[in-house]
DNA sequence: CACATTCCATACCAAAGCGTATGGAGTAGG
DNA sequence: CCTACTCCATACGCTTTGGTATGGAATGTG
């Protein structure tokens, strides 16, 4: 199934293609919104096609929550290499990213897992994982700076408690330079 | 209507109670699962009454929307109060109050209606008076502390962000001592 | 070519939910 | 006591959606 040639001119849908879909409606209509009629409509074809990739929808739900949960994890590890130095930079890169305006569709799917969080017992299992392992990956560039640990436990706990937070606020009218502002912040975080 | 004896052996149900009843909705399933006939069901009535009290589900969600939003600003407010000296103490216990896990009620009723704003205008425009609120409001007793106007933006941002992140997160396995660990992080915020 | 397998369309049922129409019970005012 | 008004129940139509059953077209295989 896998291993499908990619020239094959039947353009069958496989589990991905369906899961990446799904995202899409996720990011911007959040879980409860998902539904696979809908789902089937925006990939072009009927839900009698999805129910052969899926046996319900909670195994898409599933699938889902597992996906994303790979891919952050994935991506925590790749934002916070950092050579022996070059720590506090890393942190910086990582506030950046993370907190980012361009990374609007990121943002806006890490918002929906955490409000399906609040409903969902497997959702809440997979953001305890991811948000696990992001505060160990910046506990550690933290460590390596040379802060004990109980410091460098609360910094990431700031760390990302700030990024998740100024995604979802609305401060646009506030400032007329929330750029600077925001690097004043994290030069406050991360030094 | 609003001047009812409370005595009146007929409990008839104001628009207020209607929107109470939404709110705690809200707060336990999310914008998106506030239907009026479970609402109903809840209030012990049927829809016949809602169509009574409400134009329709819509006129609900506004209602919702101005009631949480004129409690919010009234909130901040009265949270943000200072005498001359306590500004510093005003802005942890600002911190505690609004980051507190005891305050969980506040904090999914916060949480659903920020879900909500991602995908309805009129949610949007709520939030953002709101926010603008919270953040002169922190911005003032910054000020107040002495701190530069560019300094006292930054840390009024950094300050809600947080808050608001930490509610969000699920960093109860990253440490034995959250409690610790949070208000040194408040400290760094606040001074 | 015959056949099985893969992937999808169509048709169908059941449940949830919005909004309307209508009537009925309780209450206040005259 | 009669009437108007308030608040709610009941019944209905309509749309959306999850899930199933079944057939059919495209593709690969012997």
């Amino acid at each position: 199934m896998e291993n499908r040639p990619s020239k094959t001119p039947r353009v069958a849908l496989d589990r991905e293609a369906w899961i990446k879909g799904a995202i899409a409606i996720l990011a911007e209509h959040g879980a409860e919104r998902l539904r696979v009629e809908i789902l089937a409509k925006r990939l072009g074809v009927t839900k009698g096609s999805f129910y052969w990739h899926f046996k319900d929808r909670r195994d898409l739900l599933d699938a889902v929550l597992t996906f994303w949960k790979d891919g952050r994890i994935r991506d925590i590890r790749k934002q916070t290499q950092a050579e022996p130095g070059g720590e506090v930079a890393a942190l910086l890169h990582t506030i950046e990213v993370y907190a980012s305006a361009r990374n609007r569709k990121g943002i806006s799917i890490e918002a929906a897992v955490r409000d399906w969080a609040r409903r969902d017992a497997q959702a809440v299992a997979v953001v305890e994982e991811v948000d696990a392992e992001r505060l160990a990956c910046a506990c550690r560039l933290f460590l390596a700076c040379g802060l004990e640990s109980r410091e460098a436990q609360a910094r990431s706990v700031m760390l990302y408690a700030y990024v998740f937070g100024v995604s979802l606020m609305h401060c646009g009218s506030f400032t007329d330079d929330l750029a600077s502002l925001k690097s004043w912040i994290a030069e406050r975080i991360a030094r």
